[in-house]
DNA sequence: CCATTTATGTTGCATAATGTAACTATTATT
DNA sequence: AATAATAGTTACATTATGCAACATAAATGG
């Protein structure tokens, strides 16, 4: 005789509640918004429920309603996903191609910019990762991770990067061994090189591609063949440029005699 | 018919219950939830069986029940973000209060927490700070602001605070000349100490105390008279204390034999 | 052997969560 | 401004879960 009435009930496993909340929770903090569409499609739940998801946490304060899905009421995150805004399917890929690198357990570099926080945003959901970095916004949102340890790297804060720079930030990465760093860069150089606005972060890059175990460039394609003034030394020894798409002829055979691996995204 | 008492039925199937309490542990630890479904199907028990475990679980504190299955639960959570609305209207005052203690030119020293985040937010449109943090929204908030300077203070991030805390943190207090701190704290004791929750925290307090020109603690009416576990030392080295209303007579008594002004916000 | 305890299964009903549908409001498009 | 498309609301149906009471079966102990 079966036992059906309480048992095995035919159902596989909706999610729990707190489950559904959890990653809200979580994907808020990545990309500033959710949607409702996406998100009763992703749990496989009627958006109703998402609905009723949402105005649950937000009565709890943890996000803003607003038509279509929530966002985060922190005015911090709201700047960000502004200035995202271009290039941000881009990013993404990049992002995407650059967390296919990351094995749980590892310490990572991200440097500040827009592209290195799509990266963080792939590394979103994955477990056992310590962080170091030295953009505000990055730390912020990686902290919100559970199981991820978060080191920010201190120093005079460069408003236009949002990011610490200077002697400080510059010192404290000698205090690290990171396994793999992904670095942003000004622009990628006719000649192969990638280049940079100030002084303070060539050298800061060029620091930790000499430290990290792998260093890579994180460079979207707008940035191709754009000159800015400061070369980043030692540039040659990171492990790979990683792009949205493969960059002119030339360029990518600078690069090989370089050293640096071209990695197009997707 | 069937000797069973030493048959070791299928690996995981029909676990005695102490196995099965660990095992839900362990996923619990893992995935941050476990569904009562799950568990019935996983161990092949009913699920009558199953709530009876997470019953006995949670009388003994391991977890929290939840609709559904159970959670692990997270005092840090949500905390952060849920206390940024209690108390708003007297944090807002206390930020006032501190803000007209603030000469422009100064450097001031923000500790973290929500009303020292008020603190930041009654500065907002000062000129010629410059502002030292190892808040990770203070300083976020502050560096966009045109004519302050931000120094990050940095190290390994205290999700609960979202703030940098530990060695570096600490280390990186005794190189600057600030004059004036505004610093926060977990409760005001009877007997007139400001005391924290970690260690650390107490100790970076401590430096700063000692370290700035005025250190002045901002505190609102729901810490009076809390007793947290560590007592900050050097406290009665503070110029003063900070509240949106007087404490009890006590309090201000043991104060003002101990040095540090009572300032009361409005 | 029986009585007792302990763990588990079963059942029925109360409660909570989710789904559905009809209708209204908002936003986008022309 | 009119329209279509998308999203929000409300109310109610459906399903899943919680709970308590009882049933069953093995283990325990005399």
């Amino acid at each position: 005789m079966v036992a059906d009435s309480d048992m095995s009930d035919s159902q596989s496993a909706r999610a729990l509640a707190p489950r559904r909340h959890g990653e809200i929770l979580r994907r808020l903090a990545a990309d500033g918004t959710v949607s409702i569409t996406e998100l009763a499609v992703h749990f496989d739940v009627s958006r109703q429920t998402i609905r009723r998801d949402l105005k649950q946490l937000a009565d709890r304060g943890q996000l803003e309603l607003v038509h279509g899905g929530a966002t985060l009421f922190e005015p911090t995150e709201a700047a960000f996903t502004e200035r995202r805004g271009e290039n941000a399917a881009a990013k993404a890929s990049i992002g995407r191609a650059a967390a296919a690198l990351v094995r749980d357990g590892m310490v990572v570099f991200l440097d500040s910019g827009t592209t290195t926080l799509a990266v963080a945003h792939a590394l979103a959901d994955r477990k056992d990762l310590t962080i170091c970095t030295t953009s505000l916004s990055i730390a912020l949102q990686m902290c919100r991770q559970p199981q991820v340890r978060v080191h920010m790297l201190g120093g005079e804060i460069d408003p236009a990067e949002e990011a610490a720079v200077g002697i400080d930030a510059l010192e404290a990465i000698s205090h690290f061994r990171v396994d793999v760093a992904f670095l942003g860069g000004g622009g990628l150089s006719p000649d192969g090189d990638v280049t940079d606005f100030t002084r303070n972060g060539a050298e800061q890059r060029s620091r930790m591609v000499a430290t990290a175990g792998k260093a890579y460039f994180v460079l979207d394609s707008s940035k191709f063949g754009r000159l800015t003034p400061l070369r980043i030394p030692r540039f040659e020894l990171a492990a790979g440029v990683i792009v949205d798409r493969r960059p002119q002829e030339a360029i990518c055979e600078a690069l090989k005699r370089k050293g640096p691996a071209v990695i197009v995204a997707e």
